[in-house]
DNA sequence: TTGGCGTCCTGGAGGC
DNA sequence: TGCCTCCAGGACGCCA
């Protein structure tokens, strides 16, 4: 599922594919992909645009035209890229949305299994503004601080997890790395997130960006199907201390990992690394250990 | 204001 | 082998 890490790793190798180049031709297939708007005007609205800047927020990837509009791409659960810089044909693909031609002759072509991806054309005078109401800091920026994450989980009850899967807590964090971020700093994904003390605060900021950074150095994991846009794929799933890893050792202390789930979203912790001590667990939608029959339950 | 939950969407896995 | 059901999850809208 791309997150940050798979945002950014797509986002360093369509950048040099991308800038300078003029929009030749837009083929856009899935009336889903822009919606409300009718895809037919999107792709004529785009023609003859000059990239100026690929850019990224959270996880928007955001195609910046020297004309000042903004194509803001968000992948979801299953988009992706897939470029031809060299002139050979795109392969045949059920699931493209989209493909691009660019003036040098590459193509770009996004493909989307589960459809849940959008593109949205923005003018220049409205790309903060929708950003800003919708992602929260970059948790990789270098003013980023312990005191940002701190004050966005003050006086909430929900779980922990669930507060840092909301966008506008911090940047770009997804299912995966949330569960990865609370296994370093050490807090059990249920603590409401206004129980999570000050010193959590700082391991739970220092465990997200940890986390991401490994993701980006890995460019991105490779669940199903997320590829980078050479159609390589990312390594970061080698390295997941929970995610995913039900019924396997913790690599600090041994004990099986366990799944459960928080905020509808399957959560994997370690029990005895990861305790809630005497606090109590913040409401879920469902704390019960999960009978998931994917390849990742315990 | 906050948080839970349903919805969208499709492919894969498991059960029968 | 084929059909059915469940599961995965990011963002958004609705409701309590």
């Amino acid at each position: 599922m791309p997150e940050l890490p798979e945002v950014e790793s797509v986002r360093r190798r369509l950048a040099p594919v991308l800038e300078g180049r003029v929009f030749e031709t837009v083929r856009i297939a899935d009336p889903r992909l822009t919606r409300p708007l009718d895809p037919l005007e999107v792709a004529h609205e785009l023609d003859g645009e000059r990239v100026a800047l690929v850019d990224r927020r959270g996880k928007y990837l955001i195609v910046r035209f020297e004309s000042g509009r903004a194509l803001l791409v968000h992948l979801r659960m299953t988009g992706s890229f897939l470029t031809s810089t060299d002139g050979t044909p795109l392969p045949d693909d059920a699931h493209r949305r989209a493909v691009v031609t660019l003036d040098d002759g590459s193509a770009v072509a996004y493909r989307d299994v589960r459809r849940f991806g959008t593109w949205l054309l923005l003018e220049p005078d409205e790309v903060d503004t929708y950003v800003d109401a919708r992602v929260g800091r970059e948790p990789l920026a270098t003013a980023y601080r312990a005191k940002h994450l701190a004050e966005r989980l003050a006086g909430r009850r929900a779980p922990v997890k669930a507060a840092i899967l909301d966008q506008r807590t911090v940047a770009g964090v997804g299912n995966i790395y949330a569960d990865e971020a609370l296994w370093r700093a050490r807090i059990h994904p249920l603590t409401p997130a206004e129980k999570v003390d000050a010193e959590e605060v700082q391991a739970l900021y220092k465990g997200i960006r940890e986390s991401l950074r490994a993701g980006i150095r890995r460019q991105g994991s490779t669940l199903r199907d997320y590829r980078l846009p050479d159609g390589t794929e990312g390594g970061a799933q080698h390295e997941f201390k929970v995610y995913g890893r039900g019924g396997e050792p913790c690599d600090r202390c041994g004990t099986p990992i366990d799944k459960i789930r928080v905020a509808g979203r399957g959560t994997w912790f370690c029990p005895t690394c990861q305790r809630l001590d005497g606090r109590q667990a913040a409401r879920s939608s469902s704390s019960r250990p999960s009978r998931s029959r994917s390849r990742n339950s315990a």
